[in-house]
Formats: C-alpha cells, sequence, structure tokens
DNA sequence: TATGAATGAGATTTCATTCAT
DNA sequence: TATGAATGAAATCTCATTCAT
C-alpha cells in the first residue's frame, strides 16, 4: 500500500546528486571567470565559456539562466569576499598600514587567482538593472571601506592628511588594472607582486605629515557612480 | 568662390574638398571618441557614433573604412600624445619627481578631456592584427619611457629603489582607471584630479632611500603582453 | 504477493505491469490535457507537463514517442467521445432540438471539464501529416453528424431552413471559443453554461418557419480544409 | 557660408521618403497579418512573415522592434476598427438586431479580409505586459460593447431576455472562429457568410418574450479575465 | 522505470557593413 | 557625398529529444 513513494530520493534534488550539480556549477563558474578576465567581459561569447567549461553552448542555460546571472556570481563572490577582507582588516589591532596592505593583498589574491567566480571585476555596466543595483551597492560599500581604513591612518598620524577619495581611487585602479597585465605564467607569483604593490600605494601614504592645502579628510560620502 | 574652379573641383582630389573632409574626419573622430568613453568600446555602435556625429550610418564609411579604423585613430592619436609628453618630460631639466607629474597629468588630460580622439583608451582586443600590433608597440614604448623616468629618478637619488616596471603599472593603472569614474559633471575638474593623483603616485616613490632586498631595477625590456 | 510470480515480473509484457503503466499513461494525459489547455498547445513545453505530471522530462519519453503524441492522443480522445455523443443524439427518439441540445453540452463538458485528454481542442497545426490527418477525418466526420442533425430538423420542420455548414460553423465556433474564456473558478458553472448556449444556440435555429431564398439545405459534404 | 545645412531634407525621415517608409510598415503588417492568420500567431516564425513580406529577417527589425510590436500593431489596428463599428453601430437608429447585424458584418470584414493588420485576433497571451494590457482593455470594452448592444434589444423589447454576457460571448466565439475555417479562395464571399452568421446568430436573440429564469439582465460588468 | 545531464537544431535579435540611388 | 534600405553573420537563448546510469 506504499503508493506515494515520495520517499524524498525520486526529486529532482537528492543530496548526492546536488552535491554533484553543484560542483559543476563551480567549475562553470571558474571557466567564465577565466574567460571573462581573458577576453573582457563584453567580448566574451557564451559560445567561449561553454567551451572552456567543456560543454555545448545550450548545456550552459541548464546550470545558469544566461551571461547576466553568469556574470552576476562571478562579481557578486569576488565583491564579497573583498568585503570579508576588508572587515577582517578593519577590526585587526595591527598599525592602519598593515590593515591596508592586508586588503591589497586580498583584493589582488582574489582578482587574479584562479578562484571560482574571481573576475576582472566590475564591468557592471551590461547587467540588467536588477542585477546590477545590489552589485553596485557592494561595489560603494567596499570603496568606503578602502576610504574609512585611509581616513583612520590619518586620523592615527600614521598616514599624511590626503583626499581620500581620491587616492582610494587611485589604489583601486591600480589593483584592478593588474588583471589586464597579469599573465598566470609569468615570472612574477601573485604573492609578488601583491607584496610590491602593497609596498608601493602605502608608501605614498606615510610619511612626514606634510600641510596639504588640498586636503579632504571629510567623513567619506558613497558616491553612486563611482566606479571601484 | 572662384578658387580652384577647375571642371571638377569637386572631385575628392581638390585642396578645399580635401580640407572640408578631413576637418569632417575629425568632428567624427571627436564624436567617436565620446561614445567610446561614455559606452566602452564593445558597447559602442556604429550606429551611436554617426548619430553622435550627426550622419547617417552608411555616411560613415565614406570617412573611415570601419570601426577598427575609427578605434584605430582614437587610440592612435592618444598614445602618440602621451608619447610626446614623455619625451618633453625626459627632455626637461626640472627633477624627475616634476618630469613625471607633467606625464601624469598630460596623460590624464588626454585620457578625460573633450579632445578629438581621446578615448578611455587601451580596448585594444578587438582590433584585427594589423591595427593592434603597432598600437601595442606604441603603448610599450610609453610604458618603457614611464619606467626610464622612475628609473632615472632612482639613479639620481630622488626616488627610493623598487621595481620599476611594476611601479610603471600601478600608476598606469590608477591613470587608467579614471576613466572609469570620472564624470565630466562632477566636483573636481581635471585639473585636480590630475593634482592630486600625481602627488599620490609620486609621494610613494620618494621617500627616504630605504634598502629594499626585492628591488629591481634591471633595465627595462619591453613586456608585450602588458597592457599599459 | 505472489501473483503471477514468473522470473522476470516487472519485464514491460506482465499483466500487472501493464495495467499500472496504463494508468500512469493516463495520469500523463490528463496532465497534459491541463498544461495544453492552460498554456494553449505551442507554449506548453515537454517540461511544463512532465512537472505536472511529477515526473521527469527523461521520463516522459517512456510513456509517449513525444510532444506529437501527447497531442494526438489528447485530440483523439475528445473527439472521439464526441463523435459517440452525437451517434447517441442521432439515435435517440426525442425532438431533434432535445438532440442537439445534448451534443453541445457533451461538447463543452468533454472540452472545459478535468477529463483525461480533454484539451482546448483542434490546434492540430503543429502534428506531423501522420497524426493530423486521422484527427482531421474524425473532425470533419463530427462536423457532418452536427450538419445532418440540423438538417435533419428541417427536413421535419422543427428548424428554419438555414446555410446547415455556415449554421454547423457557428455553434462549434461559439462551444470551441469557450475554453478560451472558461475559468474553473468562475461563477458559472459547465453545466450553467452549456445550458445557456444551448438554449442560444437553438432558438436560433427553431422559430417561425420563414422562407430563406440563400437557404442551403444540399447534403452535407465533408469539407476537408475546414477546422470545427 | 551655408554650413549648417539643417534644410530639412537630409534627416532621415523627408516628407517623401517617410511616405514610402511608412508604406512598407503596411505591406510588412499586411504579410504578417497573413501569417498569423494562416499559421496561428504562436507557430508564426519571424522567417515567416520575412519570407512572406519579402525580405531578409534582419531588416524586419529596420522597420518593427520584433514580434511583438508586430502582432501588437495588428492587434490593435483590428480591435480599434471593431470599437468603432460598435460605436457606430450604438449611434444609429435602426432597430437594434439591424446595430447587431452591422458589427457582426463589420467584425467578419475585419478579421477575413486582407486588410493591413488583420488578425484572427486575440491571441495576446505571448505578448508582454506593457502591450497586452491596452489591447486587453480595448478587447474588453468591445465585449461590452456587444453585451450593451443586447442588453438594449432586450430592454426595447426586441429581443427575449438571456444571459448577456454569455450569449456575447457565443457570438463574439462563433466570429472570432471563422478565421479558422475561412478560406479566401473558397465559395462563399465574405458578404455571404457574414450575412449567414448574422441572421442565424440574431434569429436567437428575438422571438416572442418567453419567460426565461435564468437570465441575467444586470448591467454589464467588465470581466477582465475573459477573452472575446 | 526513472533521473540528471547533455545535445543540436532553430528561434529571435543585433549589428557592422554594403548597396542603389 | 549622403541617404534609407538591405544583408548576412553571429550572438543569446529555447526546447524537444536523447543518453548514460
Amino acid at each position: 500500500m506504499v503508493q506515494n513513494s515520495n520517499s524524498s530520493s525520486n526529486k529532482p534534488g537528492s543530496a548526492r546528486v546536488r552535491r554533484k550539480s553543484e560542483a559543476r556549477r563551480l567549475e562553470i563558474l571558474r571557466a567564465a571567470a577565466r574567460v571573462f578576465r581573458r577576453s573582457g567581459v563584453a567580448a566574451a561569447g557564451m559560445r567561449d565559456i561553454a567551451e572552456e567549461a567543456d560543454l555545448s553552448p545550450g548545456n550552459l542555460y541548464y546550470y545558469f539562466a544566461g551571461k547576466d546571472e553568469l556574470l552576476f556570481f562571478c562579481q557578486d563572490q569576488t565583491v564579497d569576499r573583498m568585503l570579508e577582507a576588508a572587515e577582517a582588516a578593519r577590526a585587526s589591532t595591527l598599525p592602519v598600514a598593515d590593515q591596508l596592505r592586508a586588503v591589497i593583498r586580498a583584493h589582488l589574491h582574489y582578482t587574479l587567482e584562479e578562484l571560482e567566480g574571481a573576475t576582472a571585476h566590475l564591468e557592471i555596466d551590461m547587467l540588467a538593472e536588477d542585477l546590477r543595483r545590489p552589485l553596485i551597492e557592494k561595489r560603494d560599500k567596499y570603496e568606503q571601506a578602502v576610504r574609512a581604513l585611509i581616513a583612520k591612518g590619518i586620523k592615527r598620524g600614521e598616514f599624511a592628511p590626503c583626499d581620500t577619495a581620491l587616492v582610494a581611487r587611485a589604489i583601486l585602479g591600480a589593483l584592478n588594472w593588474a588583471s589586464r597585465w597579469y599573465r598566470p605564467d609569468g615570472k612574477q607569483s601573485v604573492s609578488a607582486i601583491a607584496q610590491g604593490l602593497a609596498d608601493y600605494l602605502v608608501r605614498g601614504l606615510a610619511g612626514p605629515p606634510k600641510a596639504n592645502p588640498n586636503a579632504n579628510t571629510a567623513p567619506a560620502r558613497a558616491i553612486s557612480g563611482g566606479q571601484t
């Protein structure tokens, strides 16, 4: 009389199966991120991604709703990781310079390394409003965190006064641009690059506090049009 | 009115026509650059450019062979100007820090300002090999010039030793990224931005000459895969 | 438990299995009909049908050869029932008006009610020739039966003379269109609707026998291009 | 010195050109309507429409934004014409039976004849919300107009009491279904068909006022889910 | 029997480019 | 020189169907 065999094993998502499927999704995200990094988001075609992930173009849509969703997940994961790193830095008790160095290292790690979803981030313009908005918010939050870090360093006297908004953007630009020239088979490891950039970018903040008439240390305000 | 009134004075060869034609080409280049900057190269359509230049899509092809050529001229002009600026700096007798500041200011000026051909530059990947190669060469030459400037500063004792390749790329990244967040109707003028970025980016080079074991001051070599 | 316990009792040939399988087929047909009715044949996807029938898309193909076959069985059952109803009416001894009312009621019942296979019927165009032809034949036969009923009423003097082909199509159109506006959760029951439509549609046939010069009471001929 | 040659003749729409383009749009609408009628809206492909209109698929998009827009214009024109006919009938001083006959004739004329945009109308479900809503409103308005006509006939004693909503739907169903069986090369002209249907459908309303317990002559209310 | 995954054909749509005038 | 119109290739996406297990 066991007619209704709803014994939880014939629904499309038993535990083992869902795990396998989830693994495939991550593989695909990694592949997509590789293609995005390699060709740029706009030039990356679904065909390219499918080929990189070793499946047919149509089959991509079994796992993701479309290019938008693929790009969104890539970006979202990356920004989430960066936000975590920024928060961890903020909570630490090290000198602010070290906090900032940690954020820089994390940024490059997440941007350049072969993690699932890691994209030369923030090519967001092609996304539909629904998906773009939350990413922009997170991105702005991250930029604010970097600005706050710089402001904290100034307040503590570790850094010289400066236009925190401008400098934060300079730092983020230097970091984001790295994905344009970095080659995985190059001479320098990501760690070495991170070390070098952190040294240079932090050194520009420190030094003997010298009066700067243009300095703007006002509390950071979100500038939504900005691009990290 | 009676100038050059030969039989066929409006064939593409006559002097006046050539002059008018050349002027129209520049207008179109300016329009194209605006669209490239506004939407990104990949998202910019020939229709958009035609509309911005106030002519029909078909007519664009009378002046330019295609999108590639338009993009090429935009980029080429920009890089030429930057190379000039770099050369002028090199030839100057000012302190190296000032030379570098001048290059930075010129870079932002040519990148952000409303000049014909100025594009949020270096979206070169979509170009065919023929057109891409010379641009890459010029771009590398420019990057080398910046590295050489830094190396000169180090040799003269003005700058602390550092990995010149890495730092040059950091600087260029910070500058190029500016076209992503700069808004013509924003609060800061291009000059103010240039001033602020130059201050920060040069300050990271100077400072008390401190021994840096990782420093790499080997003579600059072109790395063709790199992207300025 | 020990019924038919031969060696291989779950091979598709055993009696019990065949019975179970047949039941499953009917469930699926009902589900398919629901989806066809709800979304229209063209918009109904195999995935939708599978979900409605609570099995996987792939498994549908164990029971049916494809969408064509599903649609064919739905339509075929419905038309068969209607033909039966038309035959039963013809064989009855009631007044022709009542015979026609019975056919109308049956038509709506089979079209709107939750019977297996009942589809907002006659979206046949997408079927392959092999399957379409027999359906068209049955459909034409049904249309002929309705025309014959009207003609009988005229011959007996119950109905006024009229163009039987045209009127039959008007009646069938009014009935078939009902599946477009009928909502199962609406105010009127199918029976009430059937009653109301039967009243109206039959009343248009009866009335004082008035001479109609355009009347066409020629023996009904099948018009194969017609759609009931 | 006539530099700014904005003499209104080089903009994409000079009078002559716009007229030519507009003519092409109408041709395409007619072609689309033919295909919609022939194959049903869902089965009609842009390829089919393009072929019928004798241009390449891509070129369709020079004239219309997509399938939705094509369908919308077809439907919209048709419903507009029908609404006009209904209004004209309402305003007339003829007997209500004649008013209704005029509406019926117009309906068939606009549905079956080779007018630009005339579609076997009201396959609206595939349209996006933006375009669907206004059509549904117009459609409901038309249905209300027919119901009002019937109610007026009842009030004046011309028609027997009946469920106006149900009867209006029966009439519209009979009319709409005609596009399924009508063949332009058939024996009967559209006028003849219209005459025959009008006769039958109106005759069912008239007759000696006979008490009908189910009668519903309440003022017509819009039933938005309904489908004319 | 049943499933998740895969596929290939085809649909709509976009767009740089060309053509006739 | 300039235009509206046309085209063909490619992009994204859908979906009935099949396959391995």
